[in-house]
DNA sequence: GTCACTGCAAAGGCTTTGCATGTAC
DNA sequence: GTACATGCAAAGCCTTTGCAGTGAC
């Protein structure tokens, strides 16, 4: 992943990879660790702004697990996720299931949707055996 | 509403009375104004417990809206929420859209859907005047 | 050399915990 | 009287802010 980023820095380009290499939302904590197994001493606070770089330059999309935290994932073709409330993997569901869905709600209630959260929270395939 | 609590005390009863009596999620801080608002000095550690015997009796539902804090609702009706970006108005849109969905992600994946989290954001009838 | 980025310390908001006191029953 | 609920203080997380110092360009 290449971020157009006015500078870059040693912490944005390890952010960037972590990011990129990163299947699935992580959260702060998750990317400082993967920062300090890297050595490099970055401070929490570069990392809360350079996600804050990356929400706003919209690279970076914000979503919530319901864990009173947010998480992070490179934008990507539209998707949701399966969350195991067992192990705790996420999955990812791909498609634009609500687009109809929306267009209903425009015409009956004159809303007009710009974004939606959608996850599923289960038991995965295997902690089902 | 009624409770079936093991002790019905003033706070208990002021907080069922909010719940029934607002239209959408609300938050803790809300919940402690509306008490304020009744001559009630409840502590906010009271607040947060009685929410957690609600929820663990499955007679509230926790819900997100990307605020960074948790809002709450009484159990009704399967229904999703409809959220303005621009005046923060919250309607609701009923309806079992996912159904099909989640037979699907069944299906398909072996995840078996237990609940799902979905909002929409966007700007209502009023603010795109 | 400049301007943007970083680090540190501190604070702010939401939520949880421990323990002694109070109260519904 | 007893078990449960409350209040207070304190702490735990996550996140944000201010300001001085550093580094990419």
């Amino acid at each position: 992943m290449k971020f157009v980023m006015t500078k870059s820095t040693p912490a944005r380009i390890a952010i960037a990879d972590f990011l990129s290499s990163s299947a699935y939302p992580v959260d702060i904590g998750s990317i400082i660790r993967f920062l300090r197994s890297k050595n490099l001493k970055t401070n929490k606070v570069t990392v809360y702004r350079t996600i804050d770089f990356l929400l706003q330059e919209d690279l970076v999309k914000r979503v919530e697990f319901g864990e009173g935290k947010y998480r992070y994932e490179l934008q990507k073709d539209h998707h949701h996720h399966l969350i195991c409330t067992n192990c705790k993997k996420i999955e990812d569901v791909e498609g634009e299931y609500l687009r109809d869905l929306e267009s209903k709600i425009r015409n009956k209630k004159g809303f007009l949707v710009k974004n939606h959260s959608l996850e599923f929270f289960g038991i995965c395939k295997q902690c089902q055996q």
